[in-house]
DNA sequence: CAAGTTACTTTAGGCCATAAGGAGTTGCAA
DNA sequence: TTGCAACTCCTTATGGCCTAAAGTAACTTG
């Protein structure tokens, strides 16, 4: 059992909070070095946006920089501290000034559709852990950012952070649907739509009583569901799934702000 | 790179649809098989559910059962199906019939409430990939549970389909905050408020400027919004982030239910 | 009783992270 | 100028993981 002590909590915060871009005068001894953390990082970063998180070894990287696994330690602690600073690397392309001239419900909006859109371009960064929390600047910085908008409904503090919270579950769920539907083909070589040919295929021959079974689910079917709504004008024609999510998405990001104005009617008055 | 073929889909469709609990009066050639599915796939959830998921290799589970590694291959095609199979039995335990006596909103509360608890008390569940869904038979009976549920609100098919979608996020979004936190120190060995402690000096010290730079975060926390409430009547004494957690799905959770009552006044008038 | 089937084991190959130690390069102090 | 210490990067090795392949032993059926 490996305890992480001080130390290795000093160092990986040394890394996420350091100055970036700032090289300064070297003045060591030893040969210089070759490869940079934000070399490393960005490596990083490109391989799993390209082969999915479950492609991103050391190796792999250090491969993509003409060096060996080992080699990277020299510039990272360890395989874990470097997919945090992936992440927090990746969270800085979030944007983050929205305008409140049309109120604070467009802005939400506005900053729920970019998020989700930043989701889905880095499938991986959903693969991150929650579970000890990447306490980097753009993590804060995202943070600060839906508070700027939220602030402007005037609700209570507490109010404001279940707010929030429960923002980044309806849009981190919602492109986690697309993103893990992008990702699958990648990582097992299997198409998404013959996979799921090859599945139905299976699962009317191994339920066949399924609309007995489950006459809720099959009643949602044939009420059309599922059936994919034609591309309109602001739609680019994306695959199914990904269209049919980012509908599903809209659907309950409306309902949610719908229940935060609800709660405004009822705290002014 | 492995391509999984009809023939995979078939064996891994037929063990979760198995009918379960039917020994029969077997007659087969060599030596009696000294274990069964249902007892790997049950040891495989104790196994997850004491040590996380992290910690379930096909070795672990054999050594449970006095086996190696590769005598489970016999009853289960590969780590991802026995995964599968897990994911899908453990859905069992969720309940299926909510009285709507008094109308959707309470039975849709009690249902997102055993969701949570389900996922809390199963912390692997959530690390299972949803990327290619596991089309077992609890997966369904859980949809139809909430589709009866939704039915009650009389509103149309597609926007029954995004209310299903998003309650899923944010029960599982909220489930992850606790679910993670104890899983954390299992799979880690660092035990929870060792590693906050830690982290949130480090922060000071490399983040002097904090206040200044994430003004509404700083503004949150001194408005209170992370003071622990103090435990009611009806509360258990538990660890703080767990109760704070669960306070905070109450919150989102109670929005979005507004949010299904504006729809259905808008629908109705 | 022979043959075929089945349960389970051992062995091995190919991944993974990373600890340990060594080789070569470089700047500075003596 | 001459060490020396610091530094980058490599090789090697340990111990994990999943699982393919082949072997052994137990069992039923012809």
């Amino acid at each position: 059992m490996v305890y992480a002590g001080q130390g290795d909590a000093r160092r990986s915060m040394a890394l996420l909070w350091r100055a970036e871009g700032v090289p300064g005068v070297r003045s060591a001894p030893g040969p210089k070095p070759g490869l940079s953390v934000d070399l490393i990082v960005n490596t990083g970063i490109a391989v799993a946006d390209e082969q999915g998180m479950a492609a991103l070894s050391m190796r792999a990287v250090g491969e993509r920089l003409g060096r060996t696994a080992m080699a990277l330690y020299t510039y990272v602690p360890g395989k874990t501290e470097l997919v945090d600073l992936m992440y927090d690397r990746a969270l800085a392309q979030l944007p983050t000034g929205y305008s409140l001239d049309a109120g604070w419900r467009p802005a939400l909006t506005a900053w729920a559709h970019d998020n989700w859109t930043f989701y889905v371009r880095h499938p991986w960064v959903l693969q991150v852990s929650q579970a000890r929390p990447v306490l980097g600047p753009n993590e804060f910085r995202t943070l600060d950012t839906v508070l700027g908008i939220l602030a402007e409904t005037g609700l209570e503090a507490r109010l404001r952070r279940g707010i929030v919270t429960t923002l980044f579950d309806i849009v981190r769920g919602a492109a986690r649907t697309v993103a893990e539907a992008r990702l699958a083909p990648k990582e097992t070589g299997v198409p998404e739509d013959e996979w799921w040919l090859a599945r139905s295929a299976m699962l009317e021959e191994v339920a066949p009583d399924f609309a007995e079974r489950y006459p809720l689910v099959t009643r949602l079917e044939n009420e059309g569901a599922f059936t994919p709504e034609e591309c309109g004008p602001y739609d680019e024609c994306v695959p199914y799934l990904e269209n049919e999510s980012r509908r599903t998405f809209e659907t309950g990001l409306t309902l949610f702000l719908d229940g935060i104005e609800a709660a405004m009617r009822a705290a002014y008055k």
